[in-house]
DNA sequence: CCATGGTGAGACAAAGATGTCTCACATGGG
DNA sequence: CCCATGTGAGACATCTTTGTCTCACCATGG
């Protein structure tokens, strides 16, 4: 064993687990303890040891969704540029992420007071201070509020992650679609 | 009893309990059908013999969703008129339905070929040749498959419902949140 | 070679939800 | 008044999932 096996090792193996938790928890939000276990080539048992019980995991799943998230959001650099740029980056860096977004999205329809609400929130004003940026820089209108263009993201982000995993959209497109949508909605532009 | 007091007053008591249990359910999925029978006023037993269990009651929702996702889609006459028009009046009458929209919407990505997939596809459809007719005619650009914008129009759908329901925005401007968004983008335009 | 620690397989009880049943009660019609 | 029908309350068995436990196995390091 020795302290470096166990810390080394068993991080990888937690995180191995964890990932394969959420692409699985992503197709099927209610998959079994067992159902993860198979999923990640583990036992039960071992699952066990990493995550005392679901509630554990899902909240693990919660504090890496926030790690991603935050990750994502420095990454895409907000306060640089023309905020539709901004915009465009944090979609793009979000990208890898947002199948277990959708699931985290949706989940916490359920657990109302629970949860890291905390790190959310944080993550809220991240992104609604730079739908605000740009409002106030005159690039995005200012009839649709920073708190739904926040969520509308958050919709769309779980759309298309579930499009794109049912094969309805083509995976290079993600983005694409997003941000156009997004910013540009599905009228057609006089002007560009 | 009588046949007519049967059939009538069944009819409206199942109805009330479907439409208890949807608001229910689109606040809380899992919910027990304990709390969806008390929600709706009657006892567990009552429940289970208007529904012959959970799985009878889901199905039901999602026909009263297709239901009435079929009967917003023939009010907002698709083929009248301005393709953007058009989008605009089926949201509006889309709207009470929202909720249910995002349980069934959240709920059938675990039942994968189960439920009423005809129907769905029906709906989708439908949706979908609204945006290609605008894309024909003009009014939208063409870079946005109908399928995404469909796919996206249901997130926006979802997202606004929640958002609504959690007090983020105001019951009022659920319409116009979602047709501005979807139609012309968060970005500011110059020529309206 | 042997000891140690992690792992897998499986047994087990506990908890929660579901489906079925019975029984008492009320209400409305004959 | 009496009977029938729908209902509520609750008991009950069943099923699934969960959490805990034991035990045999195996790999690795000493």
């Amino acid at each position: 064993m020795s302290h470096m096996g166990y810390s080394c090792l068993m991080a990888l193996d937690r995180d191995h687990v964890l990932r394969s938790a959420a692409a699985l928890l992503t197709r099927k939000s209610t998959a079994t303890m067992d159902e993860v276990a198979k999923a990640a080539g583990i036992s039960r048992a071992t699952l066990h040891r990493h995550f005392a019980g679901r509630d554990a995991l899902v909240r693990a799943l919660e504090a890496l969704g926030i790690e991603e998230c935050e990750a994502a959001l420095d990454a895409a650099r907000l306060d640089e540029g023309p905020a539709a740029d901004a915009v465009h980056r944090l979609v793009r860096e979000i990208e890898p992420a947002a199948g277990l977004l959708a699931f985290l999205y949706t989940e916490n329809q359920l657990f109302e007071g629970e949860g890291q609400n905390q790190g959310w929130a944080r993550i809220d004003d991240r992104i609604a201070g730079l739908f605000r940026r740009g409002q106030r820089s005159g690039e995005f209108r200012i009839d649709l509020t920073p708190a739904w263009l926040t969520e509308a993201l958050y919709g769309l982000l779980a759309s298309a992650a579930w499009a794109v995993s049912e094969g309805r959209v083509a995976p290079k497109d993600f983005t694409h679609m997003i941000v156009e949508l997004l910013l540009g909605g599905a009228r057609r532009r006089e002007e560009s």
